[in-house]
DNA sequence: ATAACATATTAGCGTTTGCTGATATGTGTG
DNA sequence: CACACATATCAGCAAACGCTAATATGTTAT
């Protein structure tokens, strides 16, 4: 594959990657909400949640369609869904997997604090 | 979801997003290898090459096997493998979406610089 | 035009990440 | 044992990330 291109991907993977986007992909699964509706879900802070959301926009995650003055968001297609349900069942079967077999094996990825 | 548990399915995903790390999960898709031949194949530093291998271990998505003075690195299951196909197939579907649709709506994750 | 609301953007910060080079550990061999 | 080789780990640094608070932009209603 293309070196960039590589890049590009991890960017897109980037994406996926983290505790508050994750949340937010949760919440609009299924529905497009408004920013609003989105932070007031999370109960998180206004400015994070929009930035946030640029990232996943940017990564090609999300769409936003702009109505009035509410930005309504929603993963980019049916395929995004399908990715984040197969993630959670490959996660899901690797945690099990090692709290069942590998007690040594701990998930921990990287430098993860104590 | 648990807080903590999304944490950790952050971190997993987390294993996926770098350049570096798919290369090396892209060269043992379909074979175990031993670092110094992952080393080789990219072309990598064996310090870098090694602390990528002990994040993706970590992270729950490669196992290691010792043989000898080698230690042979491979997916941890199937569901990984089809996982990472997933990623690619949906990743390249979405930059062709993006390139034929939205020529305004680029993907360029967060703050990725010029 | 002004006010009120919804969202985006900016600046600054502390933390985490990924890299390199040096060193340590581990394993087989003479 | 000493030695070579394979791999892991450590230290230090620069870049990227995620957060908050403040401010800017945009949209509707009065």
């Amino acid at each position: 594959m293309d070196n960039n291109l590589l890049d590009v991907k991890a960017k897109f993977i980037r994406g996926f990657s983290d505790k508050t986007r994750l949340q937010i992909l949760h919440s609009i699964q299924d529905k497009e909400l408004t920013v609003s509706q989105i932070v007031e879900e999370l109960k998180g802070n206004q400015s994070n949640i929009s930035q946030h959301l640029a990232c996943l926009k940017g990564c090609g995650i999300i769409v936003g369609r702009q109505e009035g003055k509410y930005m309504y968001y929603s993963l980019r297609n049916k395929q995004i869904k399908q990715l984040l349900i197969m993630m959670d069942v490959v996660f899901n079967q690797v945690e099990e997997e090692v709290a069942a077999c590998d007690k040594n094996d701990q998930l921990d990825c990287c430098r993860r604090e104590a």
